[in-house]
RNA sequence: GCCCCGGUAGCCCAACGGCAGAGGCGAUGGUCUCAAACACCAUGCAGUGUGGGUUCGAAUCCCACCCGGGGCACCA
């Protein structure tokens, strides 16, 4: 393939070599720097963002898809006129390294900042119009120093605490996970089955945000994918209902349940509490605690797969105690199951069988009383076994009844509720906080240290950043907890309030509160009196369009949104969402899965650079389908795409009229298509409609190159100016070869700086226009018209037309539906 | 089970409620060639997943279903 484009030089059509192109580009970009962000630019601003990489090995294609879909945007907006902030950096602390480093007996930072050089140069191969003056790595002491100080500000406005809990636990990474980062019971990352561990851990109070997190996406909903906002939706999962307050036997204080139908309270015949909570131990009656210690040691031996089986049949254990219905005053029986989960509400609920599926399944399991309530008409779950939700009669509902409304019943339950003290209406959430402790070495280290005498000290800020000592190989095998902590000499200090003997806190972040807050640190990278200048920050704001991959749709978005809502709060900026428009492009695939080792399939991106060249294999991505859908690498063709590059750099060799020539008066035809392929290819990019974009370049293409054989010529000032206007569309996507032609037009580099060109109104009226002629919807005729021609003289012509009246036969007109001046539809 | 998104030609994909086809891949034929590759030219009978409905007119809007992808899921 390589050697196609330089041998038969005489026999084959002329091409341009695309290596030497590549090369000669790469040089002219370094010594003129057109990317470079001013600050102080007068300009109107604009930030462009694509998600920044983890440096594992060389980029790959999915990188390749997002970089060139993200350029398309930055470097149109920089044509448009914009100062564009247009950074790159590397999110580099990680697990990988941190392998790497103890397979390969070396310092995690070897692996990452090589993996990091490798990156960088195929960036700038791959003719990114990055501003490289701001690049940034999460690991550099510099930058973590800054999140360091952010976990710090987090903590004193009590939105980072500790606390101990049952977390999930990585047995393979030796590591505690969020929430997030569990997938379907196991490792997001490494796919080990997820056990629960008693820990003491760091967490952010995500919590306290999640009314915020949830309304807010209101104001980006309509920029970002649909699916995302979605997603995040369902994370937050906001649910509406009451606590209830129980009074038990034996305890003081009630036990308060959460329900989302307070209007079914009548209908509760059980209490459920969730197994594996403190509570459960601390009701059982002696008589049947050894029951009940029997069944949590059987459900604590299922792991999360088992226990997220929801057609699973119930289980459960009679914890021999009784509560009161606050407002029947009926006894009720108390259970432990773990069908109630510990941590989602109050981690116990009323069971009302009739009307919940869960309920009535245990209920029959254990024999237990079904009592409707509401009457929706369908059969009695009693008989039927299956709970009835919706809308009904109430009965033997007390004050409810008569009522027939889920939504009257609710407030009408909350009302009795409230006015007994009882209970009282709240809202709940799925969202938990955000668990960030790591017991891993590569990541930003917790900024504490913890006295024996004073507790929890934080690290004073001007002993900022605490810096990972010089840790290698075998000192980072994972043994449960972090490889930091058996660094004696690092691990222990003296305590900055006290003086006396203490231990650095040993655990390090989540890489993801790295990544919360990259963004904002790129508007002022050398910063050095805070994570970020506020002003610079005010001057840039929010990030106008963030590309990136969804598998990120709740993690990172989430979490950098989180943060962006702390620091607004804090004063330190004046926006609330971090990111005014979201873009997810599509996975790469090959022949219709997941490229992966083992299946074989893998497509190699700098192979096929190497084979194509850097424009085709962008082209191809870009091309290939609306950035949303996945790519199959199977389905496009990257030697299409050089075939069409080869026939665009071609028609740059044949003009012949001198640059600078005015177009006014050349071929009228292509001057217009060339100015409706303007006018389309803006429209079409700020859709994100890239694939239809290049299409039109493609026509014009293929109509120049009629022009130029057999139309009006290669002399015609409208060939140049068809030529000169491909180039500059081309510049968005394949910058080398836009610039090869942009300079063989006879012009200065780079293209990239060239203003869009400007659109003629004039040329884009069309002298004549087809009409199409239906009779009962079906087309008997087109008629050229002209555009202005108003409904009657249309409608006029059309009935006159030949066809049409054969086509009538006749018939009398019952209706004629006239669009001027595209259609006419006549009925018969 | 609930919630999103999508089904158009062999394939990837276009089409303000108005001619089903813009572009590409592949295929086929031709020009060039001793032959081939390259290049150039030419060739599109799918009626838009299925069934209803609204409309003068539906790929497009509405309803139901089927298929594919994604999210949530014992969340009370």
């Amino acid at each position: 393939m390589t050697q196609d484009r330089t041998t038969h030089a005489e026999t084959e059509a002329a091409t341009y070599d695309v290596v030497a192109t590549e090369e000669k580009w790469q040089r002219v970009w370094e010594e003129l720097d057109p990317f470079r962000a001013d600050d102080d630019s007068p300009r109107e601003k604009r930030y462009a963002l694509t998600m920044f990489p983890y440096p594992s090995g060389d980029l790959h294609m999915g990188h390749a898809e997002v970089f060139a879909l993200h350029d398309v945007i930055a470097r149109y907006w920089r044509m448009r006129g914009f100062e564009v902030l247009d950074p790159m950096g590397w999110d580099s602390f990680g697990l990988p390294a941190e392998n790497a480093a103890i397979r390969n007996d070396e310092h995690p930072a070897t692996y990452t900042y090589a993996n990091i050089e490798t990156q960088a140069a195929s960036m700038r191969r791959y003719g990114l119009a990055f501003d490289w003056s701001r690049r940034l790595h999460t690991s550099d002491p510099e930058y973590y120093r800054w999140t360091q100080w952010l976990f710090l500000k987090f903590r004193e406005r009590g939105l980072a605490y500790r606390r101990k809990s049952p977390v999930n636990w990585c047995p393979n990474d030796q590591t505690v996970l969020a929430n997030e980062q569990v997938v379907d019971g196991a490792c997001e990352r490494c796919g080990a089955v997820v056990t629960k561990r008693d820990l003491t851990q760091w967490y952010f109070k995500t919590t306290e945000y999640a009314e915020r997190l949830l309304t807010d996406l209101d104001q980006v909903a309509d920029r970002w994918p649909n699916r995302v906002v979605t997603a995040q939706r369902n994370w937050i999962g906001r649910s509406e209902g009451a606590h209830v307050d129980f009074a038990v036997e034996g305890r003081e204080q009630p036990v308060t349940v959460y329900t989302t139908r307070p209007d079914t309270l009548f209908g509760a015949t059980f209490m459920v509490v969730a197994a594996d909570a403190d509570l459960a131990a601390e009701l059982v009656s002696d008589a049947q605690r050894p029951a009940y210690e029997a069944y949590l040691e059987e459900i604590r031996r299922a792991s999360d797969i088992e226990r997220l089986a929801t057609d699973r049949p119930k289980s459960g254990v009679d914890l021999g105690v009784t509560a009161t219905n606050p407002l029947t005053g009926e006894r009720l029986p108390v259970w432990a199951s773990d069908y109630v989960l510990a941590d989602y509400g109050t981690g116990a609920i009323m069971a009302v069988p009739a009307h919940d599926q869960r309920d009535l399944d245990f209920a029959r399991a254990f024999d237990l009383p079904v009592r409707r309530v509401v009457d929706t008409g369908e059969p009695d779950p009693a008989e039927s076994g299956v709970a009835t939700s919706g809308d009904g009669a109430y009965v033997s509902s007390g004050e409810l009844d008569g009522l027939t409304d889920k939504a009257a019943g609710i407030s009408r339950a909350i009302e009795l509720l409230e006015e007994r003290g009882t209970g009282t209406g709240t809202v709940n959430y799925r969202l938990r906080d955000w668990l960030l402790s790591r017991q891993r070495f590569w990541g930003c280290p917790i900024p504490i240290i913890h006295c024996p005498s004073c507790g929890e000290v934080p690290v004073p800020e001007d002993q900022l950043p605490v810096e990972l000592p010089e840790l290698k190989g075998a000192d980072l095998k994972p043994r449960g907890v972090s490889p930091l902590a058996a660094a004696s000499e690092w691990v222990d200090v003296a305590c900055p309030t006290c003086g006396g003997a203490a231990k650095r806190d040993s655990d390090t972040m989540d890489t993801f509160v790295d990544s919360s807050w990259y963004f904002l640190r790129f508007t002022s990278p050398g910063y050095t009196e805070g994570p970020f200048d506020p002003e610079k920050l005010r001057e840039w704001g929010a990030v106008d369009q963030y590309v990136g991959g969804l598998e990120h749709a709740v993690l990172h978005l989430l979490y950098a949104r989180f943060f962006t809502k702390v620091l607004h709060d804090m004063g330190m900026l004046d926006f609330v969402e971090p990111f005014e428009a979201l873009l997810g492009q599509g996975v790469v695939v090959n022949q219709g899965r997941k490229m992966s080792k083992s299946l074989g399939n893998g497509v190699n991106l700098g192979e096929q650079l190497d084979a194509f060249g850097v424009d085709a294999v962008r082209l191809t991505l870009v091309f290939a389908s609306p950035p949303e859908d996945n790519i199959d690498w199977a389905d496009v063709s990257p030697s299409g795409s050089q075939k069409f590059l080869q026939r665009a750099w071609r028609l740059s060799g044949d003009v012949t009229s001198a640059a600078g020539t005015d177009p006014t008066g050349g071929d009228a035809t292509l001057r217009s298509q060339t100015h409706r392929t303007i006018r389309d290819a803006a429209e079409l990019v700020e859709g994100h409609r890239f694939n239809v974009m290049v299409a039109r370049v493609m026509e014009l293409v293929n109509a120049t190159r009629k022009a130029v054989d057999t139309g009006c010529g290669p002399a015609d000032p409208a060939v140049r100016e068809a030529v000169e206007t491909v180039a500059q569309l081309l510049s968005l996507v394949t910058p080398y070869v836009a610039e090869e032609m942009w300079e063989r037009l006879g012009h200065e580099p780079t293209v990239a700086q060239v203003a869009w060109p400007e659109v003629d109104p004039a040329l884009l009226v069309e002298q004549s226009v087809t009409a199409v002629v239906q009779v009962q919807g079906k087309v008997k005729a087109r008629l050229e018209v002209d555009p202005g021609i108003d409904g009657e003289a249309l409608e006029a012509l059309a009935l006159a037309d030949a066809d049409v009246q054969r086509a009538l036969d006749g018939r009398e007109v019952r209706k004629v539906v006239v669009r001027a001046p595209k259609l006419v539809n006549i009925v018969v």
